[in-house]
DNA sequence: ACTTGTATTATTGTATACAATTATACAAGA
DNA sequence: TCTTGTATAATTGTATACAATAATACAAGT
């Protein structure tokens, strides 16, 4: 009924790496296959194909024979994810500059306008799922799959740092005038400008969060 | 009794990473399960275990109860790859001057010295995993467990590449050349030359495939 | 008390069975 | 011929059964 298209596999998959990165499980807690497929209400099957996945990803750590134990995700990791995205997401964009299309270029012109009035209207839960939107399309206009992965799987990630982040007022505001900036170099096919924006914009974010302690 | 320690899902995910990234199933190619079970010898579990991983990784993907389909990457991911990996690399180098161990910079000093001495005797498979090695240890260096996981996955998918362009005996000495540098720069703790070295140290090795052909 | 060995239990690894979905073949009608 | 419907087969998704391995408990001997 809801939510079709995925499979059990998929939703356990998202379910537990949500869980992972929000916290909900400790570090170097055990995740026993029973246990976790009891309490999602599966078999073993789906859930241990969730948790191959999330061993790829980095998040658990499985021993054969043995189990899977949390990793997870510290400050340290959140940090250089920041550091490394940061210039990546340069990289992207200076490529976006040679690569963005017309309707790619239109839809970012629209969330940034959106964005704007709901910054205004003080409404930042929009303001997040804008700012998600305006990174993918950064990331799809680069025209690089390998990017636009990497870059993807940061963000996802940092998705609970991010939404912190935004929370605070200036902060969101700031955010989307820096998306405005890239935007225009995008527009104005000014590589070097889009690069040093995205840049900034980045590390503009890792200050905001140190600033405010907003370091997870 | 040989490969012990390792689930069959493990292996059949090394086994189908390689092939797909070696060409030994075209982009598109439909795998099934059945197919691909009976052809290595295990049942479907650990098969789609193993796709499950494959897709995480972007080189299949899988569309619910349809099946898999090979993605793979091509000459323009590999250059996205190496030039993420050259930005990173640097950033690692960077990092790895304020955190190498003692421990860890004679180990890279053995393999320098010790892929030094195969150049000079044109043993270049030798080379090719002392150069594994030396990345190996400076992400490790690094001390950052992201930045090790982000360039260790690139590793892998340069893996086939890497291969043909230290073949080119030239290259190999060169590369060698470049190590001792970086090495010597971790050991003089000078961050910024770290970073440069190590960033140029990419770059080149693609200027060398670019110049030889070795596109793939 | 402290090993050490052994039986028992718990847990994971793999294979198989069954259900659900999708692809294919083919016939009937326009 | 071209659709369209339907039966059949092929394939994937999930659950379960069985095998292999590891953890635990506990008794015997020192």
């Amino acid at each position: 009924m809801s939510g079709s298209g995925y499979s059990l596999s998929d939703k356990v998959f998202n379910t537990l790496r949500d869980d992972i990165l929000s916290g909900k499980y400790m570090v170097n807690e055990d995740l026993k296959e029973m246990v976790l497929a009891s309490r999602l209400g599966v078999s073993r099957t789906p859930i241990r194909e969730a948790l191959r996945q999330l061993e790829l990803e980095g998040l658990i750590e499985i021993v054969p024979n043995k189990g899977a134990t949390v990793i997870g995700i510290d400050q340290n990791d959140i940090r250089d994810i920041f550091t490394m995205r940061s210039m990546l997401e340069g990289l992207c964009a200076a490529k976006a500059v040679n690569n963005v299309t017309e309707e790619i270029l239109a839809e970012m012109e629209e969330v940034v306008d959106l964005s704007e009035y709901h910054v205004n209207k003080g409404r930042y839960e929009h303001v997040l799922e804008l700012d998600n939107r305006f990174h993918k399309l950064l990331y799809e206009a680069s025209g690089s799959k390998m990017l636009k992965k990497t870059l993807s799987d940061f963000h996802q990630y940092l998705k609970k740092v991010r939404k912190e982040t935004l929370s605070a007022p200036e902060r969101a505001g700031n955010s989307n005038i820096e998306h405005r900036q890239i935007l225009d170099a995008l527009k104005g096919k000014n590589e070097k400008e889009a690069e040093q924006l995205a840049n900034l914009h980045i590390r503009n974010t890792i200050k905001n969060m140190e600033e405010h302690g907003l370091w997870l």
